[in-house]
DNA sequence: CCCCTGCGACGGGCC
DNA sequence: GTCGCAGGGG
């Protein structure tokens, strides 16, 4: 016999790394970085660095020649994706552009987009956001008869927030009507029933809400193994930041894109949990080690963003909840000034305070950059943004639909959606009556008519139904005009290449309506030209319709103009979109009980102790300085003037704040700054 | 069948 | 504030 000697081959040559990690990063957070394991927790408090280490991570694969297409990056909130995706290329380079991911709902789209015909859809399904689904909610419910008289029957709203549960929770409409809305269980089996003909209504039409994207992922995962072997074999790694807020549905989607490699690696926060409404459960993150037995844990614990004051601040914050948090965060960053609580007289008094404390900060070195404010609810903002715009503050708002919201925003889109997909009931009825004289008999008569028409041609497309309504049993009617004008309209439009010329046409026919229908019409005019800039961008109609849902523009008017100069605005923003993100100087406004907490959650313990992590993401945001401001009195159309009650919250942490005194001064505004007393003493 | 008015109930955060 | 329903006149 003969030998044959394998010789022992030299170990690949180490990688060259253009990154330091080891002086970037600290000890834990370096084993995050290089860990081997195949399951990996990061399970560590606001600001330990678990954003940095993910994206260290992500450049570390790069960088060991993992490709960054074969890299899944996922988070909840589109900032946070956007955020990470640019510290991340600013860390490596270009290649980070490359890697897959963003938020669940949009990597899911992708997905269902190139399969979901094997699951009876279209992949050119349309998607429908809240609002919208909230309205095919109330045209679903106007077909079924139901009996309303007898008893009263759950809102709109509440009934969409019931069906998002029932899906995210997987729980029994029983019990969430038994929880939530114990007046209406009379009403169990019609809830049911119209949850039923809502969800075939979407299938039929092709139509998929924001929770049918991630379900019908799951259910092709489920039914088409080689779709999911196929799918999952292009997720090398799966990475997921603030795991805390993913609800079981999400928590299975990481199980399943990583189903093929098995490299999943999970980042989050218990104490930072603010999405339970949508069915998030944080019981997620402390589960997922049990899921796998070889799960690697890893704790991260010095806070590297906030000075101790703050730190101590947010800590007292946790302490008040019922739940117990083990974790104790410390910091070495320099001593800070101790956080402000500042009591203003009423909510104009906390908004002048709020606009020249800014000004103050900008002439002090602290850019608008630098500053947010934080507020519970979109519309606490309200009084203040009047304020900034007085002042010419430059600000930026997150949070709250706004601009895609607005009626005049919808209408257009509403007849765009048409173009793009000539079976969307939802938009034909809103465009139908628009027409005055067309109520929501009528439309669903012409809707029914055009579906006729269209099909007697053969499923020939729009194009060729020049003369939709003339010589038509609508002849006579009084709104046969209006009519006539949609068609031409829509004909026209449907004619355009590229797509995009066919919305200063709808806009056209549209003007007329709005000014009828608006008094602050200029105002919306020139939301509309924004709308049609934004148009502009899109290569075809889809990919417009798809971005706008899960991206909805959140620049208004306002913003625009304030981008335009060049120096970074000032930002505000809800608690809920400011997560993962840090500024020098937080101020949180409205700090009130019936705010924070919000009034639905103040008699049930755990939604009350969602409102107190809530005020935890909110102090732990701040690096240098954090104010807690609200307003002493209020005004309510009903009540008038009325006494407010702070936040109950703040109790337990005055000991930790510094009060500060408004003094109204009382010198001519235009002497000059020198000759008055320095603002702040 | 539409559209206006008045009245009571509800109301939040995100994709 | 906004929604959703009831009652009226067109
Ligand atoms: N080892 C480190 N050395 C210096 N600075 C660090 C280190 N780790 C993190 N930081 C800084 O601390 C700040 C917070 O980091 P990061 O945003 O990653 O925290 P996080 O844990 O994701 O916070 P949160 O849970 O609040 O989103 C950042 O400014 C980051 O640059």
């Amino acid at each position: 016999m003969k030998q044959f000697h394998l010789r022992k081959t030299p170990p690949s040559s180490p990688i060259d790394y253009h990154i330091d990690y080891e002086s970037a990063l600290n000890q834990q957070q370096l084993s995050a970085v290089t860990s081997p394991a195949k399951r990996l927790l990061i399970l560590a408090g606001a600001g330990t660095g678990k954003t940095k280490t993910l994206i260290y991570k992500v450049s570390r694969l790069i960088e060991s020649g993992v490709p960054p297409e074969q890299i899944v990056l996922l988070t909840f909130t589109r900032r946070a994706a956007k955020e990470m995706m640019e510290r991340a290329t600013q860390l490596l380079d270009e290649r980070c552009q490359y890697v897959q991911g963003g938020t669940f709902h949009s990597f899911c789209t992708q997905i269902l987009r190139k399969y979901s015909n094997h699951i009876g859809y279209n992949n050119e399904f349309s998607i429908i956001d809240s609002a919208d689904s909230i309205d095919l909610i109330q045209h679903v419910r106007s077909t079924l008869n139901i009996d309303h008289r007898s008893q009263r029957f759950p809102a709109k709203r509440s009934l969409a927030k019931l069906f998002t549960l029932h899906k995210n929770k997987q729980l029994d409409m029983r019990v969430l009507l038994q929880e939530y809305y114990p007046q209406f269980l009379v009403h169990e089996k019609d809830v049911i029933r119209l949850f039923k003909t809502y969800e075939s209504y979407k299938a039929k039409h092709h139509i998929m809400d924001f929770d049918d994207l991630l379900f019908n992922t799951e259910k092709l995962f489920i039914e088409y193994p080689a779709i999911l072997e196929r799918v999952s074999s292009t997720c090398q790694y799966v990475l997921v930041d603030e795991f805390q807020d993913t609800n079981k549905i999400q928590a299975s989607l990481c199980e399943y894109f990583s189903s093929f490699h098995q490299n999943l690696t999970v980042v989050g926060d218990d104490a930072q949990s603010i999405y339970a409404f949508r069915g998030s459960d944080y019981e997620n993150i402390l589960r997922f080690p049990e899921e796998h037995a070889n799960t690697e844990l890893i704790k991260l614990e010095e806070n590297y963003r906030s000075s101790p004051e703050i730190l101590e601040v947010a800590n007292a914050v946790l302490k008040q909840s019922s739940i117990l948090f083990k974790k104790k965060l410390f910091t070495n960053r320099e001593s800070s000034d101790l956080p402000a609580l500042i009591k203003a007289i009423d909510d104009k008094e906390e908004a002048e305070f709020i606009s020249q404390l800014v000004l103050h900060l900008r002439e002090h070195q602290i850019t608008l950059g630098e500053v947010a404010v934080l507020f519970r609810n979109a519309r606490d903002s309200f009084t203040l943004e009047l304020a900034l715009q007085s002042k010419d503050i430059p600000f930026k708002k997150f949070g709250g639909q706004k601009f895609t919201e607005a009626a005049h925003i919808k209408d257009v889109l509403a007849h765009i959606r048409i173009l793009s997909n000539p079976n969307d009931t939802v938009a034909w009825q809103r465009v139908l009556m628009l027409i005055e004289g067309v109520g929501p008999k009528t439309a669903e008569d012409l809707f029914l008519w055009i579906q006729e028409v269209q099909s007697k041609q053969g499923g020939a497309s729009t194009t060729d139904s020049t003369h939709w309504f003339s010589d038509s049993e609508w002849m006579n009617k009084n709104y046969y005009n209006g009519l006539n004008r949609l068609g031409s309209c829509l004909i026209n439009a449907s004619k355009c290449t590229p797509w995009h010329d066919s919305v200063p046409l709808i806009v056209d026919y549209y003007l007329p309506i709005c000014k009828d229908l608006y008094d602050d019409a200029s105002k919306r005019e020139e939301d509309l030209a924004s709308l049609l800039q934004i148009t502009k961008t899109y290569q075809d109609i889809q990919s417009f319709l798809t971005d706008l849902v899960l991206e909805p523009i959140t620049d208004t008017v306002t913003d625009t103009l304030a981008s335009r100069e060049e120096e970074a605005p000032l930002t505000l923003s809800t608690i809920h979109s400011a997560k993962g993100l840090e500024w020098k100087h937080v101020l949180i406004m409205q700090c009130l009980d019936g705010s924070i907490p919000s009034t639905f959650s103040i008699d049930n313990e755990e939604s009350l102790d969602e409102e107190l992590r809530l005020l935890y993401v909110a102090t732990t945001r701040a690096k240098e300085m954090l104010y807690f401001t609200y307003p002493r009195t209020s005004f309510r159309q009903r009540e008038g003037d009325y006494l407010t009650k702070a936040s109950r919250f703040l109790d337990p942490i005055t000991a930790n704040l510094e009060p500060w005194e408004l003094i109204h001064d009382t010198h001519d505004p235009n002497l000059n700054e020198g000759n008055k007393p320095p603002l702040l003493e």
